[in-house]
DNA sequence: TCTTATTTTAGAATCCTTATAATTTAGTTT
DNA sequence: AAACTAAATTATAAGGATTCTAAAATAAGA
């Protein structure tokens, strides 16, 4: 499954011209492995075992690739840095103002905020995204 | 309008013991009186005929205080630099890709949408935000 | 007016990300 | 299988946004 969609990933990038590195290969198995939406930094730091010479200029550069061609999103919330999200699927996140945990979030159409858009502002609108907060589970357990 | 917003916020700041300075004081004017949501840096700029000697720090500084309050909202794109909001009322942004533009963008309540995320992910919601992207009236005309 | 805690300032420091230039390498061609 | 070449990696420098620091200035109350 996660197998699955690693190979079609590969094949994306060889139909690009992108050549599959030892390095950029594992950029993206760890991207598709983890439910994470980890930073650039905490994909260095995953892979520093396997790859001690890596730089993380390569992280950087590899993740504008996927960026690129399409395979990954960039998260930017207020905290400094981008966080990656191999998900292309349609989804929105839920993110944990205690733990700062990112969750996937799915749910029926909301394509007539599209168009609604359109019609009040005039634009031309091409996609949009929204996150919503609160607290998880899991913190909110924590909390006496 | 604006003067009397401005006549609340600078209440408001005083009774959270805060000093108001003239430097504290034109920031926030500015703030209030643009439709625009400036940058630190645009901020800054504004002032510099005024205030020849401020810092950024300053206005740094100023928009954390705001922040801490509760009169501005942090707005953080994909770009480098954090855009700052003083219209704390209930709406969204709609934005250029074209020319970057931010556009204010109010219609009727999305509140289902954080009693919906209750419910999928079990969550203790507290707000969401939206942006929508595309293009404005204005690009769509000089695209030819 | 005096006092003091807060604010401002200038500049250094930090963090994230991108640019540079030299070295290595993936993948094709011979 | 060896040679080739454009692309990728590396280490490091550079960049931009923001925060920190310590000294000087000042708002607002006594």
């Amino acid at each position: 499954m996660t197998e699955q969609r690693l190979q079609e990933a590969l094949t994306t990038l060889k139909n690009s011209g992108v050549r599959i590195t030892p390095q950029r290969h594992a950029v993206l198995e760890y991207l598709m492995s983890t439910m994470k939406h980890p930073t650039a930094d905490e994909i260095y730091k995953a892979l520093e075992d396997k790859f001690p010479n890596m730089s993380v200029a390569t992280v950087y550069n590899n993740l504008r690739v996927f960026l690129d061609i399409g395979l990954v999103r960039e998260l930017t919330y207020g905290d400094s840095s981008s966080r990656f999200d191999c998900n292309t699927t349609e989804h929105y996140h839920i993110i944990c103002d205690e733990c700062g945990k990112i969750v996937d979030f799915h749910y029926p159409s909301l394509n007539e905020v599209e168009q609604l858009a359109e019609q009040v502002t005039g634009f031309d609108v091409t996609n949009h995204r929204m996150e919503v907060y609160g607290t998880c589970e899991d913190c909110q357990q924590t909390k006496h």
